[in-house]
DNA sequence: GAGGAGTTTCCTGTTT
DNA sequence: CAAACAGGAAACTCCT
């Protein structure tokens, strides 16, 4: 032990890790002593003030495993341990001594050997020498003004409370020398490695036990009860257990992502289940303060996220439950699924204080009804009109005949009625559902009031109630019911100016078979012949290519499209949004908005599946492709195809053949094979998951040799229909106009910029075509323009809304702003989705939209990194970005996130990691309260608590005075410590 | 290549 | 109940 301690001192790591892995010689050398390892939290009892709850928890890589976590309040007899239970991979002869006391509090220890784990066990007694400190603490707190405890000492994080001088009765833990409690090796370890120390000590459990450290019990009270104390201490020694003797039982799976173990329950049949397979959009309809929260937080409205691949029976209303926890109440739905009653959450982070406060829990009106649309949904959207124990009524009233077959029947079945929702946009007419029983309600008073069947509101939304079968809607002409239908498949959808069927019709030219215009006839889908579950999942993937439909027939011109007469780019949508919604431009495409949450899905489906092709529209991207081609160059022999076809053989060989070459090697061999494909020439290097020191190598290499601007304008040239005879003319009209600014000369844009932007034009070029080129502004336009238009009708004719990281207006300009560039380019691979050709002949098989829009910008110019305090001071200063992240009081430096997903991916791009949450960016938005560029936010009246940060107002003054001064300021080794302020 | 600064990733635990 | 928050630890990236 004490040869191990001095390799220890010379070396932090190898100790332990020997200890777990084994030495170089694979010599294991593991003492075997009993080690009294930490377990906790420890319960307290009852009688302490307050009746401070104990939760039993263990950290999982332990060998121990708790069979739940559970209040100890109320059960002050039971020596808990005897309640845990064993990993299966803990060893059989592994032995277990409880020794368990009760004194001012409880104490547990646990000896175990022959866990190698033990070290995530832990044991946080404050015993007697916590009250001590407690009140040695007050008294420092008193001398030093109240600081916080940080010392040795001191309570506080990282610190380590001593049991020795405990005045409990016998414990065996005492019997250690170590002061710590610990083993010798134990203490080796903690002394050769300092994270373990900080590791093993924590004084989370005085918080977990007690609500806070205010709470527990001062060394005065416990002084005062000692007596009534020592009558319910009692001592419990327990003989040594062998893990083989403990009940055993196999774990549920998923433990990691299961907290609780559920058992299946008696009553429940899997004839009267549903499969959830697949999301479940769970609100119908959304009032305006749920919408901001729904949008920051998917999951819990995800009821596939809890159920995915499950057997449940279909909640009703007896299922909504309300349950308190603390000082909240939440509502949730109860599911009976094959392992157990589960529930899923509707009203995440709400703090119900009203309902928290009376009892006995109930949910409140709107809580109800939120929850009874999200069983609505939950039932429509498994399959329609095939749940179990549902029958069809035939006998329904005239004006409900129309309705969709499943809608009716759930409306019935609530007792709701639906009242039709328009609101006229500048992008058509927005329909919606609601069945909402307060909003019907609330809506039948007025109109009542109103002598009328419908309403108007201030922001323009017309309700019309209970529709009958021929009610044209007033704002677009659309028959209810044919709204009707669309809103209930839909839910909550954007429509364009199109009416319902004529999109419908649009569509059946290119897909006849998979869509139907016959779903407001009265037949159970089962007639179709197809089960509920296929024909739910045509339509769901009828959806996506229903978008892969309308953009690629829009950005692709085809022969027959009925689209070809329609230019993308409609002069009227700008117009129409200047004239008639000045002010409110933006929020037609504000990512905040419903229905961005579609396109955030299907971004996610587009960006986890590299080619961005959808299967059952494949066919019909080929010939559109082929079309494309053929329009775009003619000039061009088609062997280009097979050129990429042998160029991924024969990369595919080299890697079979040299399989200890570098990748670069690689790379370049097959790549400098076939420079004369533009496309491949284009985007030949620069392997996707390279170090970045390579990166970086092409990058130097790149700007010397591939990318001169000359260089583009080549191989736009070869791309352009006409040849080099129409490519100098246009270009020499681009050079008369904005496009000029393009060029090195003028001084706007940087070398490396320029060449990023050709290489953007070509790549819309190819994508769009010449003409729908020339409809987005080309080239009249700067590329930056011709980009953000080109994403803005995409998402316009898509009836999706931007999720571009600068909202789109009319008034907007990238400018300068590369990162701004680099989104919309993003954007626009996103939603004009190219077909499997064009992937390939960019060379970007196997590559994601992230790894596109880096792999081309990487290539042609950099963009400076930036640190995530300045980003976030540089959004602040924008407002455009205030639905995203805005000031609340800018002179104090307090602002508040709004949408942390958005500001996520904006980060993440801004660092070209696709992998950024919220989660990761707000952990190094923290480390900056240790440099004091952030600083804890004050209490204030109307400040939310969550979301808001503040900034180091002497940063802010610092970056300013250097804007003012013209100087650089990177902000490297900011700190503003008061030990170390620079 | 070493080392520092800053960030990312993963984790446990607490608060809202 | 879940999101947000807090912070330890270590790996990673970029830069000097």
């Amino acid at each position: 032990m004490v040869a191990c301690e001095n390799k220890a001192r010379e070396s932090p790591m190898p100790l332990y890790y020997e200890y777990c892995h084994g030495n170089s010689n694979g010599e294991v050398h593991r003492p075997q002593p009993i080690v009294w390892c930490r377990l906790g939290p420890v319960p307290v009892l009852s009688k302490f003030p307050g009746g401070h709850r104990s939760v039993i928890g263990c950290r999982r890589h332990s060998a121990f495993q708790p069979v739940a976590t559970k209040s100890l309040t109320s059960d002050r007899t039971r020596p808990y341990p005897l309640e845990w239970r064993y990993k299966p991979e803990a060893e059989e002869n592994t032995q277990v001594t409880w020794c368990c006391s009760a004194g001012t509090n409880y104490r547990c220890a646990i000896a175990v050997t022959g866990v190698d784990r033990f070290w995530d066990l832990h044991l946080r007694n404050p015993g007697r020498t916590y009250l001590d400190k407690i009140s040695q603490g007050a008294e420092k707190d008193q001398e030093h003004g109240g600081r916080e405890h940080e010392d040795e000492g001191e309570i506080g994080s990282g610190d380590y409370v001593s049991s020795r001088d405990t005045n409990s009765p016998k414990c065996d833990f005492r019997s250690d020398e170590s002061s710590t409690c610990m083993s010798p090796v134990h203490e080796s370890m903690r002394r050769a490695t300092p994270q373990y120390r900080s590791r093993t000590v924590k004084s989370s459990y005085i918080k977990t036990t007690c609500g806070s450290i205010r709470d527990f019990p001062t060394a005065e009270h416990v002084t005062e009860n000692r007596n009534s104390f020592a009558q319910n201490s009692k001592q419990i020694h327990a003989r040594p257990v062998y893990i083989s003797e403990l009940p055993r039982s196999q774990p549920p799976p998923n433990i990691h992502h299961r907290k609780t173990e559920y058992n299946r329950p008696e009553s429940f049949s899997e004839n009267e289940s549903i499969l959830i397979n697949k999301p479940t959009p769970l609100l119908v309809s959304l009032k305006d303060d749920d919408k901001e929260r729904w949008l920051r937080s998917s999951s819990p409205h995800n009821i596939a996220e809890h159920f995915s691949g499950e057997h449940v029976t279909l909640p009703t209303e007896d299922d909504i439950i309300t349950k308190k926890g603390g000082n909240m109440a939440a509502t949730s739905i109860c599911f009976i699924t094959e392992q157990g009653r589960r529930t899923s959450t509707l009203s995440p982070n709400t703090a119900n204080e009203e309902n928290a406060r009376n009892s006995p829990m109930e949910a409140t009106s709107d809580e109800r009804t939120t929850a009874l649309s999200a069983i609505i949904d939950v039932r429509d959207s498994v399959q329609d009109g095939a749940t179990p124990n549902t029958t069809v009524d035939n006998n329904s009233s005239s004006n409900e005949a129309d309705y969709p077959h499943e809608l009716r029947r759930r409306l019935k079945a609530y007792g709701m009625k639906p009242a039709v929702i328009a609101r006229d946009t500048p992008r058509g007419v927005s329909t919606a559902v609601a069945v909402s029983a307060t909003e019907s309600s609330d809506l039948q008073e007025r109109t009542r009031s109103k002598g009328a069947r419908g309403r108007q509101d201030d922001e323009g939304i017309f309700i019309l109630k209970y529709p009958e079968i021929g009610d044209k809607h007033p704002l677009c002409e659309q028959s209810t019911s044919s709204m009707l239908r669309s809103a209930a498949r839909n839910h909550t959808r954007i429509r364009s100016k199109q009416t319902f069927e004529e999109t419908i019709s649009s569509k059946e030219q290119y897909a006849p078979n998979e869509y139907s215009t016959h779903i407001d006839e009265e037949q159970p889908i089962e007639d179709k012949g197809e089960s509920p579950h296929k024909s739910y999942q045509l339509e769901y993937h009828t959806k996506i290519g229903d978008k892969q439909n309308l953009l690629g027939r829009r950005v692709l011109p085809h022969a027959s499209s009925p689209l070809q007469n329609n230019p993308i780019v409609d002069e009227d949508i700008f117009e129409y949004r200047r004239r008639d919604y000045p002010g409110k431009c933006s929020r037609t495409v504000n990512p905040t908005q419903i229905g961005d949450q579609h396109s955030l899905e299907d971004r996610a489906d587009f960006l986890q599946n590299p080619c961005p092709v959808v299967t059952h529209i494949q066919n019909e991207d080929k010939r559109s492709s082929e079309d494309c081609n053929t329009y775009l160059r003619p000039n061009i022999p088609s062997e280009i195809i097979t050129e990429i076809g042998d160029r991924e053989l024969i990369k595919n060989e080299v890697v079979r053949t040299e399989p200890s070459s570098p990748t670069k090697n690689r790379t370049q061999t097959a790549d400098q094979q076939f420079t004369q494909s533009p496309a491949d020439s284009l985007h030949s290097s620069c392997p996707l998951k390279e170090p970045r020191q390579k990166d970086a190598q092409q990058r130097h290499e790149g700007q010397n040799i591939s990318f001169q601007r000359s260089t583009v304008l080549v191989q736009l040239r070869d791309w352009t229909p006409g040849g080099e005879e129409v490519f100098v003319q246009q270009m020499g009209a681009a050079s008369e106009t904005k496009l000029g600014a393009d060029a090195p000369g003028h001084c706007l844009f940087s070398a490396e910029d320029t060449a990023l932007r050709s290489r953007v034009l070509v790549l819309l070029w190819v994508l769009l075509g010449e003409r729908r080129l020339r409809e987005v502004g080309y080239p009249a336009e700067p590329v930056h323009r011709i980009l953000w238009r080109a994403v803005d009708v995409c998402c316009s004719v898509a009836g999706v809304k931007s999720a571009a990281a600068v909202p789109l207006n009319a008034d907007h300009d990238c400018g300068l702003d590369m990162l701004c560039f680099r989104d919309h380019t993003h954007r626009f691979l996103e939603v004009c989705a190219p077909t499997r050709e064009h992937w390939k002949q960019f060379g970007w098989v196997s590559l994601t939209v992230d790894a596109v829009v880096r792999k081309i910008y990487d290539e042609g110019g950099r963009i400076e990194r930036v640190m995530l305090w300045r980003f976030l001071l540089n959004l602040l200063e924008d407002p455009r970005n205030a639905p995203c992240i805005h000031w609340v009081q800018r002179d104090e430096g307090i602002f508040r996130i709004l949408n942390t997903d958005w500001l996520a991916r904006l980060w993440g791009r801004r660092h070209g990691n696709p992998r950024m949450t919220y989660e990761k960016m707000a952990r190094a938005m923290r480390t900056y309260y240790r440099s004091k560029v952030l600083q804890p936010v004050p209490r204030l009246r109307n400040l939310p608590r969550k979301l808001v940060y503040k900034f180091n107002p002497a940063v802010i003054q610092k970056v300013a005075a250097m804007k003012l001064s013209s100087s650089t300021f990177s902000g490297r080794g900011l700190n503003y410590n008061t030990n170390s302020n620079k």
